[in-house]
DNA sequence: CAGCGTCATCAAACCGGTTTAATATCTAAG
DNA sequence: CTTAGATATTAAACCGGTTTGATGACGCTG
């Protein structure tokens, strides 16, 4: 006796008649393992067994089992894989943003479609959430950690003495940091060195001749905040130039115009501004042309980012170009590879670029 | 004898010990439900009944289960769940956009925080998919459709003649349109009136004198850039203005300069150009800017979105921004509405703004 | 006190997969 | 013609919840 244990509905034999294949009754309950099973006359077990690609299924059963799956459109249910698995194959993004800021940030949607084309192709999906406070995100995690919906999660936006690694160690999850590797260490990183772009912007400014560069960075607290102030007086310290303090801003237009115009308040005001952000340069751009300067004839300003509007005002802005894309798609990779116990290996991501328009040139003498 | 099926672990009766509540054993497996009945006392059915506001528990064995959970940090598995219920609490959304658009766009952003706030109190999450091509696209809600990872999904960008509306009904899930009402109908369609934006620019720029207004449309093929152009054209013939043929352009800057050069290229130039988004408009202004045309003196300009940059630019955007934060609370309760078999009532969205700022002015004479 | 309805409780089945241990079949060697 | 060994196949248990049908305890009524 071929049967076992499965109710299996009613058309199972060979009868295959006028039905057409991959549509079936629609809005009726999908097809299961079982019917699978029975259309090809083989047991749940042998139907498991091919599509996880595992040996011991002879050459005609597997053809069987390939027909009927393909007959009846079946593909096996997330949520019973994931039970029997303890792997639901679903990574997760808290993002904690004042909703404003979200909209103006290039970096989240191309970040995600980063991790989207590194994860669809690993059969693994993303769920998202967008919280507006701490103490919200922390329930998020936990929430998404306990009910085992995510298997792991990306950690944005880090800041410094952020409670998320602690917490995500504590929680027994797997997490990867986006950004700068942080200073406990207790939680893989995957960043781009933020620094590099800084030190291009600068060597650009001083291969101009300028020697009194101003900065305008973002917001206190976020760890790619520091990492950057950093970095530019490093790069200011090895190009043996002196220090403007940098001015903090919050990433958005109105705080880029108060921080230039502190800048230009100055005794002596820079000839040159690096901005943390695309948005602030191109608000610095409108302060300073509204006192009557000239960019880049009075003021030389270089942006971060490259957002594509960088291209389209007057003049066209000087900026440093990530690639969001590809980082997010390693970062992807990383992390699927730290939840399936494999070893953390930071990816080689492609090094920023350095973008040269028309928002920066040599100061006046 | 109170014990029945369960295998329970080892501390189950009333030695409540030396055990931080709410840690446990870190990185070890997560408590089950049948760890919380043995520590309660009572049989897996009853914490179910519990946790689901179910009638038919005494407020005795109520309060042991509580203090259970309490005690363990327990939280039902989604995936065991989502099999008996066959509801994932899940809702798609999948974004089919190149990449450097994806960055452009205020709106997606936006809008997927708005449907978490919306999702957030409901307790469903968000998976998130971006592809790249149509291909993809379609096999994208197949699978979440078929392994039952959502219970819902949105269709956004919708395209004249978009194959999805009719997939989705035809793959049996509940789906909502996120724009403007489909012409065939089948799948309930929450939007904004995108007319009413594009009506208030045009009455605008009117009652400023202008007589001659030239439209760059978004493009083509998208239900919403049809809907709008048909709005501009409705909005001159309402106001009794002749109409110049608006031009299509794709949303990008380059598009946008590009528009607007072939616009002022016109034997009779128009005095204003309403655009599709922000980002165009602003394309606009230096293209006529690099012209030797003066913004507004010489030429009015009207955006759409009203994204955070529109204020930081020279001369600041008159613009139509639409809250979109609102829009996706409400399609996200609107969809969850749905799969969960109630009514789709169309929610309330509040009206466009129309927001003046330094862009337009009275036409020369 | 028998008979009945109500309420609390629980064992078992079920959801749809995976995995294990046992069985059936086939082949090659002795 | 056995017998051992490899291979194909399956029944059954399991993952962690929900749901159902049965049982037991209880208070009421007649």
């Amino acid at each position: 006796m071929v049967r076992g244990q499965d109710k299996a509905g009613g058309s199972a034999g060979g009868s295959r008649q006028a039905m057409p294949p991959p549509s079936r009754r629609s809005g009726g309950s999908r097809p299961t393992i079982g019917d699978v099973a029975a259309l090809a006359q083989v047991s749940k077990a042998t139907v498991s067994f091919v599509i996880n690609d595992r040996p011991g299924v002879s050459p005609r059963a597997r053809q069987r089992v390939l027909d009927a799956i393909g007959q009846l459109g079946w593909q096996p249910n997330a949520g019973a894989r994931a039970l029997s698995t303890k792997r639901s194959q679903t990574l997760g993004l808290v993002m904690r943003r004042p909703p404003e800021l979200l909209s103006t940030d290039p970096f989240f949607p191309q970040f995600v479609a980063g991790i989207e084309t590194g994860l669809a192709p690993l059969g693994y999906a993303l769920v998202l959430q967008v919280v507006p406070d701490e103490e919200t995100e922390r329930q998020a995690y936990e929430r998404l950690a306990r009910d085992g919906r995510v298997d792991g999660v990306f950690l944005t936006d880090l800041r410094t003495d952020d409670p998320r690694p602690a917490f995500v160690t504590e929680l027994g999850i797997s997490a990867l940091i986006v950004g700068p590797p942080q200073h406990g260490g207790q939680v893989p990183a995957l960043g781009v060195d933020d620094g590099s772009g800084v030190r291009r912007a600068v060597s650009h400014l001083r291969s101009l001749g300028h020697r009194w560069i101003g900065h305008v960075c973002g917001a206190a607290g976020f760890v790619h905040t520091e990492a950057r102030c950093d970095a530019w007086r490093g790069a200011l310290a090895d190009a043996d130039l002196p220090e403007i303090p940098p001015v903090a801003a919050d990433f958005t237009g109105a705080a880029g115009a108060r921080a230039t115009h502190q800048l230009l308040d100055l005794d002596r005001p820079p000839t040159a501004i690096v901005y943390a952000n695309d948005l602030m340069a191109i608000a610095g751009i409108t302060a300073a042309t509204s006192r009557g300067l000239r960019v880049p004839e009075d003021l030389s300003v270089v942006g971060f980012d490259d957002i594509p509007l960088a291209d389209c005002i007057a003049p066209p802005l000087t900026t440093v170009r990530q690639d969001v894309l590809t980082w997010g798609r390693a970062a992807a990779q990383a992390l699927v590879s730290l939840t399936e116990g494999g070893e953390f290996q930071a990816a080689e991501l492609p090094p920023v670029e350095f973008v040269v328009r028309a928002s920066t040139a040599p100061p006046r003498t």
